[in-house]
DNA sequence: TTCTCATTTCGCCAAATATCGAAATGATAT
DNA sequence: ATATCATTTCGATATTTGGCGAAATGAGAA
């Protein structure tokens, strides 16, 4: 337990170092929404887009709920103080990006029934993506 | 353009998102150190060090200044407002974790003169680390 | 100018990570 | 009980990253 602290802070903050994770949180933090929803916004695979999800909720960000067969993440309103202001102020200086913009957009544009019936089909990605440059 | 925001916060977070680069930036935020004196404390090789500060440095996190032969690294107090809380955030959480703890307590012993010079023939850490594991 | 020596850069290796497709899982609806 | 289908897990691959030692750099001292 020597590093309980590091570690733990560490944990956050690798979650948080990642773009499509980010992007993720962003659009959490707007609404809470079900995978294949997600995967429709950032236009990966499911596989991909579920490794950012156990991710981010064994950092403790985001956690989920059920609803039918949708498996629906959120933000977890439910861990330490410290670590959610770290978060706030990580969502609003990335707030004012143009990509988190328009990922706001499209959230509050997709229709959860319609996304997920087109594409349940088939695990591949609507598009192709290598990995993410900066 | 279009990811400035995002980019710009990711390589913060990619940086803090390591133990040996938090160790640096809390023993910096304690005093600014010669490089030789930081890699004293972290028991890391030059090279290793020195990739470090220079991560550190390109996301805007520290500067440094010369002072004779000596290249003194310190935190950079002049950068966006959201990036220091965030920073300030995270080293305030970390202050308490024990190893930083001990950090802290070696950085007020360090001797520059005595520690640079021991070591400064060699290019070999004091004692050869493999990566860190969480 | 030349020597010294703190630091950086280079080339390499091993470990970690992001991604994919395919197969496994598991819960709902029939 | 079975079929469906959203999600997760597995195995493979490419890329990135942290680490080292050796060589290059560059600034102060002689």
């Amino acid at each position: 337990m020597r590093k309980y602290k590091l570690n733990n802070i560490n944990k956050v903050l690798a979650a948080l170092a990642e773009q499509n994770r980010l992007r993720i949180l962003a659009a959490l933090s707007f609404r809470k929404m079900a995978v294949c929803e997600i995967r429709a916004l950032l236009k990966l695979s499911f596989s991909t887009v579920s490794k950012h999800l156990s991710i981010l909720k064994e950092a403790g960000l985001i956690d989920f709920e059920k609803d039918g067969k949708w498996v629906i993440y959120r933000v977890n309103k439910d861990f330490p103080l410290e670590i959610k202001k770290i978060l706030n102020q990580v969502l609003s200086f990335i707030s004012e990006d143009e990509q988190i913009k328009e990922d706001l957009k499209t959230v509050r544009s997709l229709d959860r029934d319609k996304i997920c019936s087109i594409t349940a089909t088939t695990s591949k990605p609507i598009i192709t993506n290598r990995r993410n440059k900066p």
